[in-house]
RNA sequence: GCCUGCGUGGUGGAAUGGUAGACACGACGGAUUCAAAAUCCGUUAUCUUCGGAUGUGGCGGUUCAAGUCCGCCCGCAGGUACCA
């Protein structure tokens, strides 16, 4: 029987689908498994990341249903956001239109591929069901006083008169028509993540065994919490008469504050207020408003690179010194971070430095190492010991870190703070495929929920989408309602939400099955049974802002009372990306592979053993075209094998190894070695490459035999190992021979792997020399003796100082002479 | 710039502080074939005076032992809050 892929995938993705093979039970009482991969935005064909994605989670799910548990494996799409309305204006298409049709082509393709999602829970976060419920737990956290209104910088384009999202802005520039984008002042939408700043950090601890740490560093940096002095500098006189004693004082933070002494000018943001009052009030010179004009509008990344500033001619009184300071505008100085101001000490801070020796600005030492010379050419950010810092002398930092504060709280000065990175999550878009904000602003109520039995605010499709503008504030009608308060005429909102909120909670929808799809958007019931999510994989490009964000909607919707943990996400899996010729695979590159005419050519198994073979699954993935070809032939040499070695049977031969013959026993050995590795990466190593390769090393040594119960035995356990990363040819060689019966959990034995000799190492100095052979239960100093003996050419004329040995590995002998 | 990773043969990678290069691709040699494809078997880190020497981005350190742990440097990648 020849090997074809088409045949064979063709029959048992048809059976699947016919069977439902892979709906989850409503038995409740069963052990679960809730197995989930990040879902896609339908950007129109699936690409290699997303088959990466997608065969590990299959590989898990189908793993743990062999392993007879009840498993969600469920998919959706992230189906709202930016490019379907950058696709509107490119062709005209309508971003439903677009988004369905895309959804469509990429739901044909994971059938191709042989997934085992269950489709009867398949969403999209762009259906009007979904966008119910979410307005619904918007409006929840609007009365909980988690989201709120406040201005916000936005890039703005004034020539087609719409806000441009980061990405849309190249090289300071409209992305459409190439006018330099301004940053405009905006009343904006915000989530109050900052108020569960500090849960977000401490709850990392209760990850630490399902996440890489990786992530759990990334988001506790990410989240930034330092703790510091906070204190007031005050304008000297002739400043304060400057700003006409509209400002005295501005408010600074530190982490250092044993470096207070060597503070040697302040810098503001240049959105600071007081900068923006000098600015309107002409007290700056056109030269200087320019410069601070241009430091707003560059992008923080670029302002964190070059650094620039420019001084206001303001001077501030030291506050334990009495000296002058004078005032900067700095570009790396950011108004969302603390108060928007710093203290600059140049001698111990980088930055600092940098910017004083651009600027000729005095650096003043005052921390030393505790042992050797202070670099005057270098900023010393280490700790130390306090000089030239008056009756602080002599203190270590971290003393007189703490007698400073107190100094500080004592004379009502200055206090004690905690600053966090975390900025509020700002979740309003001025765009149209996006689910919309279910407010409405009154004259009379000012803003108004709106009520529940109105959801969804659904949003109109009659739109022109021509990157002009805001397509729902243009509408002639849609914004136009009744205040639900008062009855008058009011208007509705027209910002939309960031993706992101979708994504916060896909994961708890999953949940609900069809029987109350309609009415609710998860049971308590279900939710407390089918989560946390036992394996999350998706990319490590969400490391932060995806995984932060859901972690934190977790929180919420736990002290709103919809379900009763903490963190959603059991154990992390991060995906390296899929990389063509050392980059990044992508459309402007040129360098992309078609998964379809992969599977058209070899089929989906070649491309799924290929995927996981190449590489583990958190390391970047080298494509390579040879290699899949490799990977097929193997899989044509798994089928054709077995129906030349095989017998039928319904149970596992059963074998007398004493019986065997050299050959036979090894290709045993190998074969359990391979079920032994296999367990270990389904459950704790995730290295599916290995697992792989411990089933080629089986196949090579089986290929030195020629027994029939050897080999029986062998594919029975190999097509259960194998299932998960090759279900198709698996499912048939099961159904051919086995009856399926294989397709369940199996045990080591462990007589396969008695030896009745080893091999060791034999190292000098740690250099490995020679190797020797002896019995299995030699002590060590029979095993000290024979390498002694082995390696006596190099131990001549030396006195041996010490003698390791490691079990089963090798024998090092130390010697000197 | 900042935060986080990564760097091993011609290539993808293995090595859970203990014999570096498993497994695979490619290349080379052979078998089979009228011939080719396919298939099967074998060789394959580098240098070598054939004794051995060198070797995991670079420099240094810890250890009996370092690809693995620590420090500094170089290169590449991801994130950087409106791409998802």
């Amino acid at each position: 029987m020849e090997y074809s892929s088409k045949s064979i995938e063709t029959k048992w993705q048809k059976y699947w689908q016919e069977h439902k093979s892979f709906e989850p039970s409503e038995d409740f009482s069963r052990e679960k498994k809730y197995i989930l991969s990040m879902f896609p935005f339908p950007s129109g064909r699936l690409h290699m990341g997303h088959v990466r994605n997608y065969t590990l989670s299959d590989a898990f799910a189908r793993y743990y249903r062999q392993q007879n548990f009840n498993v969600l494996h469920p998919i959706g799409f992230d189906s709202f956001g930016m490019p379907a309305e950058n696709a509107a204006i490119k062709n005209g298409s309508h971003p439903k239109s677009w988004t369905y049709d895309n959804i469509d082509y990429m739901k044909n393709e994971f059938a191709s591929l042989g997934f085992s999602f269950s489709k009867e829970r398949e969403l999209a976060t762009s259906d009007e069901l979904y966008t119910k419920f979410e307005q619904g737990f918007i409006i929840d956290m609007y009365e909980k006083g988690l989201l709120y209104r406040k201005k916000g910088m936005l890039n703005w384009c004034p020539h087609d008169l719409t806000v441009l999202a980061n990405e849309q802005v190249v090289d300071g520039c409209c992305w459409r028509c190439d006018t330099p984008i301004v940053k405009k002042d905006m009343n904006q939408y915000y989530f109050k993540i900052t108020e569960y700043a500090d849960e977000l950090l401490a709850d990392l601890d209760k990850l630490e065994s399902g996440w890489p740490k990786q992530v759990l560093t990334m988001q506790e940096n990410w989240i930034g919490k330092s703790n510091g002095l906070a204190f007031d500098l005050y304008f000297d006189d002739t400043s304060k008469t400057k700003l006409s004693s509209n400002f005295e004082s501005f408010d600074v933070f530190t982490t250092r504050p044993d470096t207070i002494y060597g503070v040697s000018y302040t810098a503001l943001a240049p959105e600071h207020a007081i900068v923006s009052y000098m600015i309107e009030n002409k007290l700056l010179s056109s030269d200087v408003v320019a410069q601070i004009e241009a430091m707003k509008n560059s992008s923080s990344i670029e302002r964190q690179k070059e650094k620039s500033g420019v001084a206001l001619g303001l001077d501030v009184i030291h506050p334990l010194t009495g000296e002058k300071i004078p005032v900067w505008v700095a570009n790396f100085v950011l108004m969302d971070y603390g108060s928007g101001a710093v203290m600059a000490v140049p001698a111990h801070d980088e930055r600092d430095f940098d910017f004083a020796k651009k600027y000729d600005l005095p650096i003043k030492a005052v921390i030393k190492p505790f042992d050797g010379e202070l670099n005057p050419e270098a900023a010393y950010t280490e700790v130390g010991e306090l000089f030239g810092s008056s009756e602080f002398d002599g203190l270590n930092s971290k003393e007189a870190q703490a007698k400073i504060i107190a100094h500080f709280q004592a004379q009502n000065i200055g206090k004690k703070t905690t600053n966090y990175k975390l900025k509020d999550w700002g979740v309003s878009r001025q765009r149209y495929w996006g689910a919309p904000i279910p407010f409405i602003h009154c004259e009379e109520c000012g803003l108004v929920m709106e009520k529940k039995e109105n959801l969804p605010v659904a949003l109109p499709s009659d739109v022109e989408i021509t990157g002009e503008g805001n397509p729902l504030e243009k509408h002639p009608t849609w914004k136009h309602c009744k205040c639900p308060k008062c009855g008058k005429d009011a208007v509705r909102e027209t910002d939309t939400m960031d993706t992101f909120v979708e994504s916060s909670w896909y994961f708890l929808r999953f949940c609900a099955s069809k029987t109350n799809w309609e009415k609710e958007a998860f049971s308590a019931e279900q939710i407390k049974y089918w989560m946390g999510v036992d394996h999350y994989i998706g990319g490590i490009e969400h490391a932060i802002l995806h995984l932060l964000y859901a972690r934190f909607f977790t929180k919420v919707f736990r002290d709103l009372g919809y379900l009763e943990f903490d963190e959603p996400f059991e154990r992390l899996l991060t995906q390296g990306m899929v990389l063509k010729d050392g980059a990044k695979m992508s459309k402007s590159k040129g360098n992309t592979v078609d998964p379809d005419a992969l599977i058209e050519k070899y089929g989906a198994d070649t491309a799924r053993l290929f995927i996981l073979f190449a590489a583990p699954p958190t390391q970047e993935l080298e494509w390579n075209d040879s290699a899949v070809e490799g990977a097929y032939k193997f899989i044509k040499r798994f089928h054709d094998r077995a129906f030349t070695h095989l017998y039928a049977t319904d149970v596992i031969p059963s074998i007398d190894h004493t019986t065997l013959n050299k050959e036979e026993k090894f290709a045993r050995k190998k074969v359990y070695e391979a079920l032994a590795r296999a367990n270990e990466v389904y459950n704790e190593r995730y290295t599916f490459n290995t697992m792989i390769a411990g089933v080629m090393e089986a196949m090579n040594a089986l290929n030195a035999q020629s027994n029939k119960d050897v080999w029986t035995e062998a594919y029975w356990i190999m097509a259960s190992i194998m299932e998960p990363v090759i279900p198709h040819v698996a499912w048939e060689i099961s159904e051919q021979f086995f009856g399926r019966k294989n397709l369940a959990p199996q045990a080591v034995i462990d007589e396969v792997f008695e030896e009745d000799s080893i091999t060791l190492g034999v190292s000098i100095n740690g250099k490995r020399r020679t190797e020797i052979e002896v019995a299995a239960d030699a002590s060590n100093e029979e095993i000290i003796l024979i390498a002694k003996e082995a390696g006596a050419k190099w131990l001549e004329g030396m006195s041996i100082v010490k003698e390791i040995v490691v079990p089963k590995k090798l024998v090092n002998i130390v010697v000197k002479g």
